[in-house]
RNA sequence: GCCGGGGUCGCCUAGCCUGGUAGGGCGCCGGCCUGCUAAGCCGGUGGGGGUGUCCCCGCGCGGGUUCAAAUCCCGCCCCCGGCGCCA
């Protein structure tokens, strides 16, 4: 069984040191790791032959029948024991630090992934739509499109479309951020009437497609242990974005992702039972500590909000397709929803330690002249499943293997709300409702059906 | 929260009282045999190190006693059942 990380590092930690330059990080911890590995190795070679010589003695003691032969015997297995423990409490340091060092390493960087320390690095692979612009942003909208040789048709727009956060606490007056802060802080919000609506038919929508596609819905713990919390996020994620339960091991998900990697932890899953496809629904909860200033109006970046979550288990060598399935459902998604987006391929100095490899999904935010993230697709190959111990067993040899996971938004319902509040703004302050959200509002007869209304202005 | 039962190599289970290399069944893998299939027979089946034949570790987790712990002692975690409380 071989963790594609531990192998690189013993194989060919030049590789693995790329790799971490790539991500803008000191490459000289993969030498310490290498170092730490071989001085592992070598002490247990020691401690195992220690080891196996009192085994010996001990063994030949149930045998002997004569008292001064068994004296003798336990006298010599005595002087083993003094001779293994100091060895072993060695060993037992080197391989503490061992164990750190290895689970500090993020994953390898894929091959395809662009090289660069900032977002002003992520390539954009694809666009879809026709984003509105205003003059304004026709600059800005070339620097996103034109500049990396796409020729993105668009609308000019002669009117200003009013910003997200303004039209939800102004315009339509269905969010309330102001007595949010109050009752709980800033990044919190209360939504109301047209707007819950809306959050529940994004998540309807989203649950409808993908379960139509084969992925199984899943309604996950919405609190999870450290122990499966550490197997699939880093350290950085861990004290930026997540909230603990006083008293208790238990921590509120940042993502449905956490507890659907957490599903098969300490498992062993048949080859042909693979790929497992989830759909998973739940609130998630973010602390948004390394956040500063950004966002803070309206509800962008939140502390809590509801999102619809791909999560695949996936063989090694079918991941990189379902990594391209898993972004273009994302598509999908969006295109039935009517906004106009672009996919990036993130640079190696944005990806989050766990991913392989990330796809962004934006959406053009005509009021902000800027695309932004929407959703989030990786592939964090055998990075969460090694650290949770989730293997895969192959029919022919009965050889093991970790699994691969994959995780992608499907929808993350506040921000979604931002793009449709955005995109399907009418100059006099209506938000027309995508269609295809209609059929998850039709059951229920205060539900808005064809738009949200401004508050008339006295 | 209280009382009781339990956690053994993928699954099920024996061993625990009475300490001395963890056994069986199922499943799976490889092989033998056989018109085919099934059955049958043999071997394998966790982690690690080293490598022609080897060794170490592993019985929920962590300590302790002992030359030696699945087995005895202490603490903790989890699961199941009952009682209590309760949306």
């Amino acid at each position: 069984m071989t963790w594609s990380i531990l192998r690189l590092l013993r194989e060919n930690p030049e590789a693995l040191r790329e790799s971490m330059r790539k991500r803008g990080l000191d490459p000289s911890i993969v030498d310490r790791a290498v170092e730490l590995d071989t001085a592992w190795r070598q002490l247990k070679r020691r401690v195992d032959e220690v080891r196996h010589r009192h085994n010996v003695v001990t063994r030949s003691i149930s045998r002997a029948r004569d008292p001064e032969e068994r004296r003798r015997l336990i006298e010599e297995a005595r002087r083993l024991i003094r001779e293994r423990e100091e060895l072993e409490a060695q060993l037992k340091r080197v391989e503490e630090e061992r164990r750190k060092l290895l689970l500090s390493l993020p994953n390898i960087v894929h091959e395809s992934v662009p090289v660069g320390p900032s977002d002003e690095y992520n390539v954009p692979v694809r666009f879809w739509g026709k984003p509105r612009v205003h003059p304004d942003f026709l600059e800005a909208f070339r620097q996103q499109t034109e500049k990396y040789g796409f020729k993105v048709d668009y609308e000019l727009i002669d009117w200003k479309p009013v910003g997200h956060a303004d039209m939800l606490e102004k315009v339509l007056r269905l969010g309330d951020t102001l007595r949010a802060a109050k009752v709980a802080g800033s990044r919190f919000y209360y939504l109301f009437d047209d707007l819950v609506w809306l959050d529940l038919a994004l998540l309807l929508y989203a649950m409808d497609k993908l379960t139509s596609k084969g992925y199984r819905l899943v309604e996950p713990p919405y609190m999870i242990r450290h122990k499966i919390l550490m197997g699939v996020i880093d350290v950085e994620t861990f004290k930026e974005a997540i909230y603990k339960i006083e008293g208790e091991d238990l921590y509120l998900i940042a993502t449905a992702e956490h507890p659907l990697a957490g599903l098969y932890s300490g498992e062993e899953i048949m080859e042909d039972r693979l790929p497992i496809k989830l759909v998973g629904v739940s609130p998630c909860f973010r602390r948004e500590a390394g956040a500063g200033n950004r966002d803070l109006k309206g509800i962008f970046r939140v502390h809590q909000f509801h999102k619809v979550e791909q999560f695949v288990y996936a063989k090694p060598e079918e991941s990189w397709d379902i990594l391209e399935e898993l972004i273009r459902n994302a598509e999908e998604l969006f295109q039935g929803l009517g906004l106009p987006y672009r996919v990036v391929n993130v640079a190696s100095g944005e990806l989050g330690a766990p991913a392989a490899k990330k796809y962004d999904l934006e959406v053009w935010m005509p009021a902000q002249g800027r695309y932004r993230e929407m959703v989030s697709a990786s592939n964090t190959t055998d990075w969460q499943s090694y650290r949770l111990n989730i293997r895969l067993v192959r029919r022919k040899g009965m050889v093991r293997e970790y699994v691969h996971t994959l995780n992608a938004t499907g929808i993350a319902s506040t921000r979604t709300i931002t793009a449709i509040l955005e995109n399907y703004q009418e100059p006099d302050g209506t938000v027309v409702i995508p269609k295809v959200l209609r059929r998850y509002l039709e059951p229920f007869e205060r539900a808005p059906k064809e738009a949200i209304y401004p508050v008339k202005k006295e």
